[in-house]
DNA sequence: TTGTAGGCGTTATCAC
DNA sequence: GTGATAACGCCTACAA
C-alpha cells in the first residue's frame, strides 16, 4: 500500500503537491493535478486514518457497545443508529462485552483513539468507570444507568411506560392485569415495575409480578389467579412466556391476554402479531444526533406507545 | 490527554527512557521507572494506537462485516469468534452494512487501517470487489461467497447438510419429505437443496421444494402434498413455518416434523426444543484462527451434525 | 505553481 | 542508565 511520500517520488514531485492535487485545492497546475490523481487511482492510493487522527485529534467513528447475550432489540437499535450517522458522514462500530472487565477495555481503546462517542448498552448493572474514562471520553448509556453520576443516561420514562401497559389494558376490560418482570433487576426493570404498581392501585386493581427466570411455573401462577392479561417487561419474555403458555394449551389471547415493550423489528417479524408498547427509537436516534452536535440531550419526555395487534383481546 | 513527550518532560527524562519504563525494557533504573510509572498511572496515560500502527504497519483488529437484516445467527456467530479472539488479544469489531456499496466502504478503510481480517457475510450474492480491495486486505466470506475467485470461502459441505436432513428424517420412517428452502439464493441454499433433491433420488422418493417468500400458503401446500416432514433452510425460516402452520392449527411434531439447520444459541432459548442440524461454529472458528496464523484453512471437511429435540417425531 | 520544514505520538537504534 | 535521532503517513505553513 503506497504512501503520499512514494507517490510523490513516482510523479516526480513533492509531497506537499500531492496533497494539493488529492484534496483539490489550488496551487497545482492542472496537469500535474490529473498526473498524481491518475497515479493514485492507478496504485489504489488510500489515506491512512490513523495518520488524520493523530493530526487531527479527533476520529470519525462512533461505538456501540453491547452485551453478549439476547441482543435482538439491542441489535435493531444499533441498526437504527447506524443509518442515521451514515448520513453525517460517521461511521459505527459495534463491540460485543460480556463483562465490567472488557467493557472498560473496550472504552480505553475507545478513548485512547479519540472516538466521538461510545453508546453503551451495559452487561452489568451500577458498573463504575475510572474517573480518568470518564473525563476522556464522550459516552450515554442506554437501557440501565453507570454508577458514575456524571455519565449521561438517556431512558424514555419508564415509570409512565408501565402506567401506559395498564392503562391500554384496563380500557380494554381487563382487571386481573399480571406483570411478567425480568429477573435481572436494572433501572428500567424497577421503573416500569413501580409505573404498573401505581396505575394499578390508583384503580383499585391486586398487582400480581411474576419475577422468576424460569417461566415453566408461569402458567400455574397465572391460572392461581386467575389473570386474563399479562404485561410483560419485554418482547422477549413476552414470546418465552407465549411458548411456555402455548405448551399448557392456554390460547393467545383468548384465554389470556399478552403484552410486550419494545417492538423489536427483528423479533416482530416472527411475531407480527405481539400486541407491545413500542420503544422510542426515533426519539432516542434523535437525542444521540443533538449528542454530536454538542447539544444536550433528554429522552425523559419520550415514552413507549402502543402497538395494538393480535395478543390483546377486549374482554 | 497526555503524550510520552509530555510525559517525559514532566519526570524530567527523555521520551526514550519514558518508552522504556512503560514497556518494562532493560535499561532503566528502578527509581526512574517508578516515578515514570507513577506519573503515567496519575495522569491516565493511554497510548496512541493510531501511533502504533503508523509505525508498525499493522492493526489487531478483526473486522465481521454482517448483513443489516436476519442477524441473529450472525450475531451468535460473531459473538463465538470474538471470544475466541480475545485469547489471541485481537479485538473484533462488528459492522452492519446493506448493500454492496456499504460494504465496498467498510472495506477500504479496513484495508486502509491494516486490519488483520474481515470476515464478511455479505448482504447480496455475487458481489465483485475492486481488485485493489481482494490485493490488500485479507479477507474471508461466510455463508455466500465472493464474485472474485481468489477470495477465499468458508462453507461446510452444505450439499451433504442437505443429505443429512433426509436422511435423518427418512430413518425416522418419513417419506413424504418436503423442504422450505430460502427465497434468497445463494450458494448454500443451492447446495443444500441439491443435497437434498440428491438424497430423494437415492431413496427413490419424491422430492418437493417450497420456495415462496410468504409463508401463509405453505399450510395449504403442505397438506395438498400429505408431507409428513418439513426440512428448512435454517432455524429462522422453521420458526417462521411453525408459526403459520400453529395457526392452522397443524400440530407440531405430531401432525409434522418440523427440521432447521443453525442451532443458533439465541434463537434455541427462544425454541429451545427445535430439532436442527448444528453449524460447524467451532470448526470454523478453528479455520479462522489458523488463518490468522497464517495457514490455509478449509472447512470443505465439516458439516452440520443434527441435534435431536422435539421437533421431529417418529412415525 | 511548487518545494521544504516541522510536527502529531510512538518506537527502534545509535551513541554516550 | 540515559539521551538524541530518525522513521511511520499525513497535513499545514512558509519560503521560493
Amino acid at each position: 500500500m503506497i504512501s503520499t511520500l512514494e507517490l510523490a517520488r513516482i510523479c516526480g514531485v513533492s509531497q506537499g503537491t500531492v496533497d494539493r492535487a488529492l484534496h483539490d485545492r489550488a496551487g497545482v497546475s492542472q496537469a500535474t493535478r490529473a498526473r498524481v490523481l491518475r497515479e493514485a487511482a492507478a496504485r489504489d492510493y488510500r489515506p491512512h486514518p490513523a495518520a488524520r487522527e493523530i493530526l487531527t485529534g479527533s476520529n470519525p467513528v462512533v461505538q456501540a457497545v453491547l452485551p453478549a447475550a439476547n441482543n435482538l432489540f439491542f441489535m435493531d437499535l444499533a441498526e437504527q443508529i447506524g443509518q442515521a450517522l451514515a448520513g453525517r458522514g460517521l461511521r459505527l462500530q459495534i463491540a460485543l462485552v460480556r463483562d465490567r472487565k472488557a467493557l472498560i477495555e473496550t472504552l480505553e481503546d475507545a478513548a485512547a483513539r479519540r472516538q466521538r462517542l461510545s453508546i453503551i448498552i451495559p452487561p452489568e448493572d451500577g458498573i463504575e468507570l475510572p474517573a480518568g474514562l470518564v473525563r476522556d471520553l464522550p459516552m450515554v448509556f442506554l437501557l440501565a444507568p453507570c454508577a458514575n453520576p456524571s455519565v449521561l443516561f438517556l431512558s424514555p420514562d419508564e415509570e409512565r411506560t408501565g402506567g401506559s401497559g395498564v392503562d391500554y389494558l384496563a380500557r380494554r376490560g381487563h382487571r386481573r392485569i399480571a406483570f411478567l418482570s425480568s429477573p435481572r433487576l436494572t433501572q428500567a426493570v424497577e421503573a416500569r415495575m413501580r409505573g404498573y404498581l401505581k396505575e394499578m392501585k390508583s384503580r383499585n386493581l391486586t398487582p400480581d409480578i411474576f419475577r422468576e427466570g424460569d417461566l415453566r411455573s408461569l402458567p400455574d401462577w397465572i391460572a392461581e389467579r386467575k389473570a386474563t392479561a399479562l404485561f410483560c417487561h419485554n418482547d422477549w419474555l413476552a414470546v418465552q412466556a407465549i411458548q411456555a403458555l402455548q405448551k399448557r394449551a392456554v390460547r393467545i389471547p383468548d384465554d389470556l391476554s399478552v403484552l410486550g415493550v419494545d417492538a423489536s423489528p427483528t423479533l416482530a417479524s416472527l411475531f407480527p402479531n405481539l400486541t407491545t408498547l413500542a420503544y422510542p427509537v426515533e426519539a432516542l436516534v434523535a437525542s444521540i444526533l443533538s449528542l454530536l452536535d454538542g447539544k444536550n440531550a433528554s429522552l425523559a419526555h419520550a415514552s413507549c406507545r402502543i402497538m395494538s395487534r393480535g395478543t390483546v383481546a377486549d374482554i
